[in-house]
DNA sequence: TACATCCTTACGGGAAACCGTAAAACAGTA
DNA sequence: TACTGTTTTACGGTTTCCCGTAAGGATGTA
C-alpha cells in the first residue's frame, strides 16, 4: 500500500473521516493540508527532503476566508503539483458531479481515480486508493459511471464556456466580440457569436438569454 | 446531555464524523438518517412509541438520486418535523453561507443554532449543541456573526426572490405580469415588474438581465 | 480549375429590454 | 374634503436581442 499520502481538504468534517480510512488501509504516513496552498509547499518541501509523497487526496473547491491564497481550487492545487511531480498518483474526492468537469480532470489534469462524496462514499474511497495502487487509472466511483456515458456535455467545448461566462457578467455582444478579438480567439464576429448562443439555446432548450445563463450556472458550467 | 439525537446528514464521510463528536459529547443514544423522508419516519416511529428525540442535527441540502423522496431539503424535513413535534431542538449544520437563507431558518423555522461546515465545524458544532442543550437559543457558529450583520441582504423580500425565479425561467416581462396576476401577486403591471428589476439591478451592480441572475444565482437566491 | 460544402460574417426587420417621464391610484393627515 | 407624498401603472424613444437570409471565405475533391 502506498507509504506517504496527503490529504487537501478543507472540512474537518470529512478530512478526519478520510484519514481513518486510510488508517484502515494501513497507510503509515497520514498528512494533511486546510488549504490548497499549505497541501502545495508540503508536496514542495517533501520532494526537497527526497521523501517525496505516493498519492494525493484533494478535493476540488475550498471555502474562501480571510486568508490570501494563491491558489483556490483543487484543479489549480493539481495542475501546480503535477508540475514539479508529474508522477504522483492523485485521487479527486469531491461532491462535484457534471460530466463536463470530471472528464476535463482525467483528460487535462491526468488525475487517475475519481470518487463523487455520497452516501456511501468512503468505502468506495477505498476501493479507489487500492485500485490506484495497483496500478489501475480511471476509477470512477460507482454512481457516476452512468454519468460520464452522458455524453450531453461533452460537445460544449472551451469556447462556449468562455462565452457563457462573459455573458453572465453582463457582456453585450459587441463587447464579447471584442473581447474575443484581443484575445485572440475566433470565431469572434457578433454574428458568429450570436449563431453560437443561439446553438446553445437549443441545445439547452432555453428560452432567451436569461434562462441561458440560468441553466449553466445549475450545471456548474460557468 | 441531550440523551436521544438523530442526525440527517447524505454523506457518510460527514455523519460519521458527527456521531463521534456525539458520543465525545456523552449522547448515549444516537440515530442517523442520509435521506430526509428517512429521518421522519423516524421521528413519527420514536413520537409513536413515547421515545422522542430531544435533538436534530440535520443538513440542508441533500444529494438526489434514483430514490423518489417526498422532502428533498433539510429546510422541507425541519417544517415537516416541526409540526409533528414542535418542541424538538434542531441544529442545522450546512454548508450554506447565505445570510438571507440563514435568517429565514431561525425565522420562519424556528431553529435554535446554525454551524457552518468549515475548516474547524467540528468543535463549533459541539459547543452550539452544548449551547442548546443550556436553553440558549440562536446560536451562530462564529464565522458567521458578522455575515448576518451585513443587512444588504435583508431587503431582498419573497417579492423579489419571486421575480428573480420567473426571470430566470427565462419568462419575459409579460409574462411574469401575467404569472403575478394569476397567483396574485401585487404590484403585477409589467412596468412596475421593470422598475422593481432596475432596482435589483442597481443594488447588485448588475450590467442587465443576464448579469443580474448570474449574480442571484451566485449568491443562491434561486 | 471548377464545384460542393462548411464555417464565418454581414445585414435587416421585428421583439424585448432598457430608461426616463408623466399620469393615475392609493394612503395618511389636517 | 383637500392636500401631500408614495406607490403603481402607462407611454415613448433608444438600445440590444432575436432570428432568418444571404454573401464572403476557406477547405476538400474530382
Amino acid at each position: 500500500m502506498f507509504k506517504k499520502v496527503l490529504v487537501a481538504e478543507d472540512f474537518d468534517s470529512i478530512s478526519i473521516t478520510v484519514a481513518q480510512a486510510l488508517e484502515e488501509l494501513s497507510v503509515s504516513e497520514i498528512h494533511h493540508a486546510k488549504y490548497c496552498d499549505d497541501a502545495f509547499l508540503k508536496i514542495k518541501k517533501a520532494i526537497k527532503d527526497n521523501l517525496p509523497y505516493d498519492l494525493l487526496i484533494s478535493d476540488l473547491s475550498f471555502k474562501t476566508d480571510h486568508r490570501e491564497n494563491k491558489l483556490n481550487s483543487g484543479d489549480e492545487l493539481i495542475a501546480a503539483i503535477k508540475k514539479v511531480q508529474p508522477d504522483i498518483k492523485t485521487v479527486v474526492f469531491s461532491i462535484e458531479d457534471k460530466s463536463f468537469r470530471i472528464k476535463s480532470l482525467f483528460n487535462d489534469l491526468g488525475i487517475n481515480a475519481y470518487v463523487a462524496k455520497g452516501r456511501n462514499s468512503i468505502p468506495e474511497l477505498k476501493k479507489a486508493i487500492q485500485g490506484v495502487f495497483n496500478n489501475n487509472t480511471k476509477i470512477l466511483s460507482q454512481e457516476l459511471t452512468h454519468a460520464l456515458r452522458d455524453k450531453s456535455l461533452i460537445e460544449i467545448e472551451t469556447y462556449d464556456i468562455s462565452l457563457l461566462k462573459l455573458l453572465s457578467k453582463g457582456l453585450i455582444l459587441d463587447e464579447i466580440a471584442l473581447d474575443f478579438k484581443n484575445s485572440g480567439i475566433i470565431p469572434n464576429g457578433s454574428s458568429s457569436i450570436e449563431k453560437r448562443i443561439n446553438k446553445l439555446k437549443i441545445f439547452f432548450k432555453a428560452n432567451n438569454n436569461v434562462h441561458l445563463i440560468a441553466i449553466a450556472k445549475d450545471l456548474g458550467l460557468v
